[in-house]
DNA sequence: GCCTTATATAAGGCAAGTCTTCTATAAGGC
DNA sequence: GCCTTATAGAAGACTTGCCTTATATAAGGC
């Protein structure tokens, strides 16, 4: 299973309700797919299947605690999804958005070269 | 042929590939559909599909001109992206970003409501 | 009017991914 | 040690969506 872009992974609506739930901080395995099952009416082995291909696509880590697995957002493709967005976003963004944007690109552009 | 999300439309490599080709204005359904033809070995039937997708879900505005069809980016679906983005923009965002984005936000907010 | 160019639509095949059921593994409680 | 809870993995059915080929429509040139 490979996936290519950060888009495909964010394409089903429940693994951006997984990510959404994750807002709020570490979550265990079983509260996320208790959830999900209730709001999507789908079983535990296929939130366990949401969850493995957002572990394996970098948006989320996982740690064990005895026999639970507590997930968290890992935001990095979740930047690269941003990236890609900037691109349009002079589309709607006004002038003093884009300064700001600007501003902190620059930042962290000068930031990368440090 | 329902699509409910945004990121439903942008799981597709073709159609973000069609809304890059429209980063720099309008384009015909000719141009389009030659690049992707070329870049992802499809057809031209295929392209049009795809821009029929775009079109359908308000990624693009298309006019006529004479038998040609022009198309443009209509940046509304990537707004709703982006807001939901931005709920984890602060796991990425360094302090001054998070300003530059609540001053956008806010003066955004204040428009709305004026 | 007719041939060509530009574009879209329709029907059907195929592949990818998502779901379910069944099962495995490992930790916790007693 | 054994039963329960928590979680993940595997196999197979089903669905969705993308692609191809074939075809339609409309404009342009001569």
């Amino acid at each position: 299973m490979v996936i290519v872009h950060a888009f495909d992974v964010l394409g089903d609506p429940v693994r951006r309700r997984i990510l959404e739930l994750l807002l709020d901080g570490e979550q265990t395995s079983g509260a996320i797919s208790a959830v999900i099952q209730e709001e999507f009416g789908i079983s535990q082995p296929a939130a366990s299947q949401h969850l493995r291909v957002l572990r394996e696509n970098g948006f989320a880590t996982v740690r064990a605690e005895g026999a639970r697995r507590l997930y968290a957002v890992d935001p990095a493709p979740l930047r690269e999804v941003d990236a890609w967005l900037a691109h349009f976003r002079r589309f709607w963004a006004q002038p003093l958005d884009a300064l700001a944007t600007e501003l902190a690109r620059g930042r962290r552009e000068r930031r990368k070269d440090s």
